[in-house]
DNA sequence: ATCTGTGCAAATAGTTTGCAAAGAA
DNA sequence: TTCTTTGCAAACTATTTGCACAGAT
């Protein structure tokens, strides 16, 4: 029963996907709320990722305009804790959330800090580093983090003079 | 007249260093206020680094009671926007500063989820992967942040059971 | 029917800002 | 003396929390 007709949906969006989401909302006891699902669909149909609470508060207040800020917290930090979500801070005060994709490789951000987008770039490039660093220093890594900032290539077209 | 004995210091520091930095407020037309004197010196004093405003405001309290911690951020602020300081984010909710270093260099930070305590690691690895960024994205990169997260060599030990 | 989840408003935490007074040049 | 800098308190911003009610199971 977790599956329903998507409604008010505006793009294509991956229902296998969604609907794996539900299950495991399901599989951990947690309610299937519409808030919950709104918040799913709209990550799921959001294309560049990076999407900040307020971001997806926007988005999700046209189709349930009564949601409140504080749920759609609730519900990121829920999905982050479950791993559905990672959180990424690019250093412009509010930590943006992004689907967990394929754990087969990396990508790092590109930010743009003239205009704040944010671009990807695959890589392997950091795991012998990685085990450099567990060797060397004794430090056993979880995590990490590559960020890159500098102006994208629209922004160096818009640059004219300074 | 920049130079004044150094009162009130518990440890050595640089005072070449010290001179230098005082020299580059005098030509940028910035008075040098004993707020910002102190301020310098405690950040010369500390060793780890990776000091927060809320930590610094703390040390300089100590010797200057009635310093205001507005004063503090904004001195930081102005350190940072002559480059004389770095502002570090390690997702702990409040911002950090390291003097600027030898840009020979890069170093990278590992970062204790546990204790909170931030290690370095020296690299350069990295200059080949800009390159690449820069041509395969057109992105011209000015700066770039890696951050490791992970438990350190003293927690790890700590770790009797979960 | 039960107990999780929600909306609202108030609380928090780090940082910034307005303003009158202090003080470096 | 002049104009920057300071200390204080209030403002701000992103996020979290308490609570009574709504609603998913």
């Amino acid at each position: 029963m977790p599956l329903k007709p998507l409604h008010c949906v505006r793009g294509p969006i991956n229902l296998d996907r969604f609907h794996d989401l539900c299950d495991r909302l399901h599989q951990k006891e947690y309610k299937l709320t519409p808030q919950r699902k709104i918040i799913l669909q709209a990550l799921l149909l959001d294309e560049d990722g990076h999407l900040s609470a307020e971001d997806l508060y926007g988005i999700v207040k046209q189709q349930h305009p009564e949601i409140g800020l504080a749920t759609v917290y609730r519900t990121l930090e829920l999905l982050a804790d479950m791993d559905i979500l990672q959180k990424m801070d690019f250093g412009d005060g509010r930590l943006r959330y992004e689907l967990t994709g394929d754990e087969a490789h990396h990508h790092h951000h590109l930010i743009c800090t003239q205009c704040g987008k944010v671009y990807e770039f695959e890589d392997d490039l950091l795991d012998s580093l990685e085990q450099a660093i567990q060797k060397r220093k004794n430090f056993k890594i979880v995590d990490h983090q590559l960020k890159f900032f500098g102006i994208c290539h629209h922004c160096q077209n818009q640059e004219t003079r300074d």
